[in-house]
This record gives structure tokens, sequence and C-alpha cells, in this order.
DNA sequence: CGCGGAATTGAAAGACGTCAAACTGTGTGG
DNA sequence: CCACACAGTTTGACGTCTTTCAATTCCGCG
């Protein structure tokens, strides 16, 4: 399930930002040629295996980051020990903004696949950010992002019945590719993440699997009859 | 319980902003003097009676609005009619930082106490957030709260029994005065913000009467036990 | 081939939603 | 001033959903 393939390359990489995969849709897609040559402290690339921790909630480091392959997930533990997942974090999201206020970070950020970033100092992107207007817009963007994401995360996710919440988890995280299918977490994080219990996320889960609607087609790995979902997801 | 003083007058306040009882934690807290005299496009002073709408959701207006005084939900409808609330602005919280992005307002914003807000506009308050540095952190800084209570409202309102969940909203409500009292919404506005239906929530505060949890002091009015509410709210 | 963690399943109790009726307080009109 | 109508609250009864605790099965890995 995991190719396990850390970069333990931690390199100063100018040159790579200009070349990113992903630059076109990354924080830094407004930043002018020029604008690379003023970062000085160092842009680093880290790779994470899936159950690894990028941070800590309380944590107090300049750095935010980008993701640039893999998922991570932000998470708050409650009074009682268990945990909620809060957000996620996909491919050319950033997460850690709140460090550019020098506030410490306010979730746990786990990997939930291997996964691979870029460490940014909070310093070199609130000078950037002050320097490029279109670099500022982008980062107000990303928070403004955040927040109507949480919302809906809310209303989505975390309303209605267990059956409805699962369509609509199971629904988002399939790509619109034909034929639809998507990757599943484990049954605790699927808890985790619509407040339910893991029995109750297993039991829908594999009840869909019995009507047709997943079907397995690896570990964890489901081919999805999205009209039918889409279906639950507000009605019964 | 309402008294109605609807305020007709719409000024153009400059001096007043500078008087502005609120101003200390207001958004305007940093600007200098000069930066007043440079505000052209009217900020006006408006008022709502409980149940009034401030926007819609999906609105396209270039203003943002600071509550002065009252009580503002933030609405989403759900696509079998009911509604969720999912954010609640209090005095000196900014609502509608998404026009700052061009973006249409992503809730509906109700009064749910007669409300007196400043209406701002988009343009000046982004015009004086790249002339003004502590402006413009003030304007993150409010971006930040508004993510980190969204997640909170998550965490504590969305999560566990719902017993928990009713003792953790009365908590919150409770300012930490003594004795500690606070004012309460309509139940289908508590079974709104907490994900559970009226009857459940008139039952449990009901209850948490009859326990002597909560002593009846006015119309939604109520002297609160607020160690048992602790108490309650991470255990059963 | 057996081990261990995750997933699934079962049974019973409890929580919550649903539908409907009774109750309360408030404002209105006679 | 009282009776009434109305809207919100409370309560009851019942069914369904969810949790809880426990047992079992499944699956990847050593």
């Amino acid at each position: 399930m995991l190719d396990k393939i850390p970069l333990k390359e931690a390199w100063t990489g100018l040159a790579d930002c200009e070349q990113c995969a992903i630059r076109k849709s990354a924080l830094f897609a407004g930043l002018r040629l020029e604008d690379f040559g003023t970062i000085h402290d160092p842009i680093v690339q880290t790779a994470l295996c899936a159950g690894e921790t990028l941070y800590h909630a309380g944590e107090h480091s300049p750095h935010l980051f980008t993701l640039r392959r893999g998922l991570i997930k932000l998470v708050r533990y409650l009074p009682d020990g268990s945990q909620r997942i809060v957000r996620l974090i996909r491919p050319t999201d950033v997460t850690g903004l709140e460090t550019l206020l020098g506030k410490p970070y306010e979730h746990h950020a786990v990997a939930m696949q291997d996964s691979e970033l870029c460490r940014l100092p909070a310093d070199t992107v609130n000078r950037l950010s002050r320097e490029n207007p279109t670099l500022h817009r982008e980062l107000l963007n990303r928070w403004q992002q955040a927040l109507a994401e949480a919302d809906q995360w809310l209303t989505d996710l975390s309303t209605g019945a267990a059956r409805q919440r699962i369509a609509r988890l199971i629904l988002r995280l399939t790509p619109s590719d034909s034929p639809p299918r998507c990757q599943l977490f484990s049954r605790e994080e699927i808890g985790a993440i619509l407040g339910i219990t893991t029995e109750t996320a297993s039991r829908i889960i594999a009840d869909l699997r019995r009507q047709g609607i997943l079907e397995a087609i690896g570990p964890n790995r489901y081919q999805v009859d999205t009209a039918a979902l889409a279906n639950l997801s507000d009605g019964p």
C-alpha cells in the first residue's frame, strides 16, 4: 500500500521553485523571476511517511507548508482523548498559515498517505507578500478558501444521519473521472472525520458494498456508484 | 424583550470612527488620524431588528461589516431546506471578509438580536490595508480568528452527545461574570447550531432546568451552574 | 503458517428523531 | 378587562439509528 521513498535531501531549491510541477497552482504562482533571487532563508523539501506527524498543536515554529503530493489531516484532540479530524490538506494546499501571524499551530498535522511538501519560512513569505501584490492576494485567497472549506466540512460532513455523511464524504473523495474511483481511509479516520464511531462507519460501508454501491478494487480503494450516493446524500 | 430603536441615520461618520466606543478592539484600531481623512466612500451605520437579514448567500456586494451591538448568525441552508448555523458574529467581529476578494457572500447573515453595525466599503478597506501595515495585520488576524472559531465550532458544538453539545454551547454563551448568567436562543436555533432537532434541544434544556443546573431569570435568560455544565461537557 | 491489527458482525441498551398533542406566554380584538 | 388566536415550548409515545461491548473474520506481513 505504501511505497516508502523518504526524501532525505533538504535542498535549498530556488531553481526548483521556478520549475515546480505544481507551481501554476501553488502559493508562489504569482512570483516574478527576480523575486526568487531574494529568497535567502532556504525553502526545504521534506517527505513524510503515512502516519508521521508534520507538526503538533501548540508548537511554535516559523514555517508554513505547501503539500506537493500525498494527504495530510489536521487533527484536534478532544477532552476525552479521542480525536476529531478538522480538515484535509491536499496537493497544492497550504497549511500552517497561522505562523505568518506569529501564532502557534492550531492543529496536529499528520500524514495520511506518504507525502512530500515544501517548508516555507514565515519571514520570507511575509516579506514577499509585502513586496508582491499577486502573492499577497493569493495568500488571502488561501485563507478564505480554508474558511470556506471549514464551513462546508461542517454542513456536509457533520450534519444529518451517518449514512448521508458517509455518502457525502465518499462523493467528496471521488474525482470526477470515469470510471469513478476513490481512495478511502481507515474506518477509524472516517469516524473521526464524520463524528461517528468506527463501528458505525464500518457497518455502513460494508452495507454499501453489499448493495453494490461500492465495489472494492484494491486496499481501501473502491469503484463508486456516484448517482446512488448522491441520492443517499440528501435523503434516506 | 426587544427594544426597537431603528437607526435611520446613515451618516458619513469619520469623526465617529475616531470616537467609536469599540474602536480599541475594532478592525480600524490601528488607523492613524490622517488615514481617516482619506476615506471618501462613506462608512454607513445601520441597524437591524432581530430576525432581519443583513445579506444573502451568493449576493454580490462590495461591503463588509463590523458588528457594534447585537448578535448575527451566519447560516447555510441544506439541500433538504433546513438550516445550519455555521458561526456567530459578536460585537467587534467582522463579517463579509470574502468581499475583499471580490467574492459573493458565503452565508446568509441574519440578526438574532437587535443589532447595530458599520458597513465598510471593500475598496476602502483594501486600500487602507495596502497603506497601513497595522490594519493589514489586523485583517489577517480576523481571518485567522474566524478560521480558529470555525474549527472550535466543529469540535465543541458538533461532536459528542446532544447533552454535551448543549452544555458546551451554554458555557460558551455565559460570560465569566458572577453570578453566571446567559442569554439563550430559540430551541430551533439551538438545534441549528448543534445539528440536533428542536425537540431534543427543548427536552435537554427542560431537563437541565429540572436538575437546577439552569434557572430561568427572564425570557430565555438563565442563571447557570457552570461547574455542573463543565462536568457534563466532557463526560456523561 | 501463524501473528496482530484492522475490519466486520452480533446483540442489547440507550440516544435521538418523528409525529402528534398539550401547554405556555404574548399580543390582539371584542 | 377578558377571551381568543398564534407561535414557541414542552411532553409523550414510538420507532429507528447509533453506540457500546464483545466476538469473529479478514488480510498483510514476518
